[in-house]
RNA sequence: GCCCAGGUGGUGGAAUUGGUAGACACAAGGGACUUAAAAUCCCUUGAACCAUGAGUUCGUGAGGGUUCAAGUCCCUCCCUGGGCACCA
């Protein structure tokens, strides 16, 4: 029975005291400008039902930051929230026949209990949902402003058209031309559409990666410049035959004289005027092509001359034009200038349909016979056959030829950038209603602010098809125009959901303002300090949210342009070497391990099996040795807490040689691992530390600890080992910290220090090398002198048999480390 | 193809500034406890070799180089993962 009693039964503990952080509100964050604020945020979840391992893994590395920091005096802002609205809530309801509210409020609640079973330390009073009205009326808010800005705007373009889930889609969300979240390839469609204007701010969002370069992932910040793709080149005038204009724009200016012909975009309005129906046979055939074809690189490139003949402004020759799929109507002019001779994908084109190739650039240093050229030749050399450039080395030419261009006026320069605005309409059900009302007479109309939000019914009837039910939902789209009273209708396609998520970090600051913000709220927690997530987002989630707040920074909303100072891509968790996935099979749920060992477990397991930016192998027996852990330290303290003494400190007293190491060992200890928290991030050399000092605790002998000596270095122990353990395992701390007699609540109290003159190792091993190779060691005081190190080599009998009648050349002492002589 | 990150025992991973490679954990083996098993505690555990020792040699993807000294720096190559790739 008694033995029973000291059995860590983790279950009670942990539930026990996650209801007594509850009741007692421990983890709410008040604003005090008297302390330092340190806002850690994790991207908040999708409520897809349950947590999964990448959730746990996520939020397990917050939650240590968070509870570290706390104790570490910070004031710190740990909210949480959901990221409710989108897809899977629509095919859920489809399916099994639930309105997507339901299926996501029971989301939700679910996944919140399983949250907080895992004992993180949430301030709960700031949760937000996205789909709750008066969150989303702030996105509606905010697209009126961005309106009236001209950042939010309606045109008609090419967009990604997702057939699978049945709405357009933004072109970081069709990278490769396949839909992000199904994986099925997109066509293009001409659609008229909402728009948030980004690449008003690709300069901006550029230039914030110098400030954000320090603590951002270089990854990160690669795949950024990269979509943001700026380019300078040239835009130049060639002419149509009948001497209109006719501009492409070019960042190969040095090749221009090298044009053999021109190739358009099948979505160019200029074939409008084509009649031939066998070149429509074409432009249709390609329009119908996905992107992923159109843009693969195993298909070949195809086009189709136009009968059109464009004029080259520089030397008056006249080439044909083609159709050809690959190029972009949305980039630059929707056309561009060939030149085989030096281009790869222009060679290829130019052989298949036998067009010309003209050299006019030579490589120096072995000349290229353009009759037997096998391939584009594309680096630097020589202009050639290029009028008066001929001669000048081809960097200097792009200058040259632009200046010139420019002179003559059929030219200008200009930057480029591969970003697009940022599609923001859906075609669904499940998302933030774009508040804007057409009517006949007036056109678009934007909804007054003051009859925000626009609510989105939640009683609704799907067909049984993919298509939104507000489509032919009669009591909502029938509404009345706000300027002329007459008959109007509502726009029925709803925001991206990634609009929701643009702003919500800054939300967590004042859930319940009036205003989309309190500004003293605000103001005091933003910018997050540090925000944890999935790389996956680095081009979607990231940039757009850094885009919002540079928007609400210049509208001056929020004080900070950058939302997010530091930012920490945690790695996939991977079993059997691949992503867990239902389709693999390889799931692990994250309940049926709390199950069977607790969340103390599961939360240090997380963090010791691999550093945080790195991928994470599950392993089964590796949980196990997690446990082990737990319950090693467990079976210790409370054996010994009889001896426990609240701030006993051995300090100034005499200590037998081995209590006197074991003392040293733990302000080592504490040392390395607040080191290792604090300045690497790297939580698994943390844990082996601790754990390192545990098997120092269960080597000693037990005798020495009941000495009045000995009570003293073991309280002193506890009352360093038991906070530095908190922020791993929060609930078996605490309950020992309780077991022990202590009634202060071990999360607030300050993290440990540590006596630098104990976080020393009194003695040391120092190595003996002739030429390199170890030839003894010896353990020494750790004052020892340089000469003393090296007199000690010398008379080592191994060094002295290596060495022999050799000379000695050099002596090299590393002081604390060792001594390598050289001989020949 | 280009860019970035990696490649260390049977496994996950340590090694912070060039200075004892393999911390810590898992797995494996042995021992103690037990009637027995589980649990627990302790010990061994990179490889090879023999003379079995406080022994020798080899060893961080491969090959070269710099250095008294290289997992760490430089060059070439191979492999894995990730990103980019018709953006004119």
């Amino acid at each position: 029975m008694a033995e029973k009693e000291n059995e860590y039964g983790f279950r009670e503990i942990e539930l026990k005291w996650q209801k007594r952080w509850a009741d007692s509100r421990s983890f709410l964050s008040k604003k005090d400008p008297s302390k330092k604020k340190y806002y850690v945020l994790e991207m908040f979840p999708y409520p897809s039902g349950r947590l999964h391992m990448g959730h746990v893994r996520n939020y397990t590395i917050g939650d240590l930051a968070a509870r570290f920091l706390r104790m570490k005096g910070y004031n710190v802002f740990h909210p949480m929230g959901w990221d409710s609205f989108g897809l899977p809530a629509e095919n859920a309801a489809i399916k099994n026949n639930i309105p997507p509210f339901r299926w996501t409020s029971d989301n939700i609640s679910f996944m919140k209990k399983q949250l907080m079973r895992m004992g993180f330390s949430y301030d709960w009073t700031r949760e937000i949902a996205t789909y709750q009205p008066d969150y989303y009326r702030w996105n509606q808010w905010m697209f009126l402003k961005m309106y009236d800005k001209g950042l939010a705007y309606k045109k008609k373009a090419p967009v990604n058209w997702c057939d699978s889930c049945q709405t357009v889609l933004a072109n970081e969300q069709a990278e490769g031309g396949i839909c992000w979240r199904c994986e099925s390839p997109v066509t293009l469609k001409e659609l008229e559409q909402w728009f948030f204007t980004i690449t008003d701010y690709a300069e901006d969002l550029l230039a914030g990666h110098d400030e954000l370069a320090a603590d951002w992932p270089e990854q990160v910040l690669t795949m950024q410049r990269n979509w943001i793709g700026r380019s300078n080149g040239l835009r130049i005038n060639f002419r149509l035959e009948s001497g209109e204009d006719f501009p492409i724009y070019t960042t190969r200016p040095d090749t221009v004289y090298g044009v053999t012909f021109m190739v358009i975009a099948p979505e160019h309005p200029l074939l409008d005027r084509i009649t031939d129906p066998g070149v429509w046979a074409f432009i249709d055939k390609f329009k119908a092509q996905s992107t992923f074809d159109r843009i693969s690189d195993e298909k070949e490139k195809e086009g189709v001359d136009t009968g059109f003949r464009i004029v080259n402004p520089f030397n008056g020759d006249r080439v044909p034009l083609y159709i050809g799929n690959f190029v972009l109507m949305d980039y630059g002019t929707g056309a561009v200038m060939a030149v085989p001779g030096h281009d790869t994908r222009d060679f290829a084109f130019a052989k298949k349909y036998d067009i010309p190739v003209k050299l006019v650039i030579d490589d120096p240093d072995s000349p290229i016979d353009v009759n037997t050229m096998q391939d584009a030749y594309v680096d630097e050399g020589v202009c050639v056959n290029s009028a008066q450039f001929s001669g000048v080395p081809s960097p200097e030419a792009i200058d040259k030829i632009s200046d010139f261009a420019e002179a003559q006026g059929f030219g200008k320069r200009e930057v480029n950038f591969r970003i697009r605005d940022w599609l923001i309409s859906r075609q669904r059900y499940w998302g933030c209603p774009i508040p804007v009302i057409y009517c006949d007479a007036c056109g678009i109309v934007t909804v007054p602010e003051k009859d925000l939000p626009v609510i989105l019914p939640l009683e609704v009837d799907f067909k049984g098809d993919s298509q939104s039910p507000l489509t032919s939902m009669e009591e909502y789209t029938k509404t009345t125009c706000p300027k002329c009273g007459g008959a109007a209708r509502r726009e029925i396609d709803t925001m991206d959901t990634f609009v929701d998520s643009s702003w919500y970090y800054a939300k967590f600051t004042s859930p319940d303002s009036k205003e989309i913000y309190d500004r003293s709220e605000v103001e005091y927690w933003m910018p997050v300090d540090q925000y944890i997530g999935g790389i996956e987002h680095a081009v979607l989630h990231l940039l757009y949210a850094r885009f919002f707040s540079m928007v609400m920074h210049d509208m001056g909303l929020l004080k900070s342009r950058e939302p997010f100072t530091r930012l920490l891509t945690q790695g996939m968790v991977i079993k059997d070497g691949a992503k867990m996935s239902k389709s693999k099979g390889n799931v692990v749920d994250p309940d049926a391990i709390i199950e069977k060992y607790g969340a103390d477990t599961v939360r240090l397991f997380m963090l010791f099996t691999a550093p945080p930016h790195k991928q994470l192998e599950w392993s089964d027996k590796g949980v196990e040795g997690c446990f082990r852990f737990i319950n090693r330290i467990w079976r210790f303290v409370n054996k010994h807490a009889h001896l426990y003494t609240a701030n006993g400190t051995p300090e100034g007293a005499q200590l037998s040689d081995a209590l006197e190491k074991l003392r040293r060992e733990l302000h080592l200890t504490v040392k390395a691992v607040t080191h290792d928290i604090q300045e690497r991030m790297q939580y698994n050399t943390a844990i082996a530390r601790m754990m390192e000092l545990v098997n120092a605790l269960y080597l000693i002998d037990k005798k020495e600890f009941t000495a009045p000596n000995g009570r003293l270095v073991l309280s002193e122990m506890f009352d360093k080992l038991l906070p530095m353990l908190s922020p791993f395992i929060p609930h078996a701390a605490a309950e020992l910290w309780e077991i022990l007699g202590n009634a202060a609540q071990l999360h607030d109290l300050p993290w440990p220090d540590y006596i630098d003159a104990l976080a020393k190792r009194d003695e040391i091993e120092i190595v003996f090398q002739v030429n390199g190779k170890i030839r003894g060691k010896e353990t020494v005081n750790a004052g020892i002198t340089r000469e003393e190190m090296e007199r000690l080599a010398k008379n080592h009998e191994k060094v002295q048999e290596s060495v022999k009648e050799k000379t000695v050349k050099k002596i090299i002492v590393v002081p604390g480390k060792l001594v390598n002589i050289v001989v020949q």
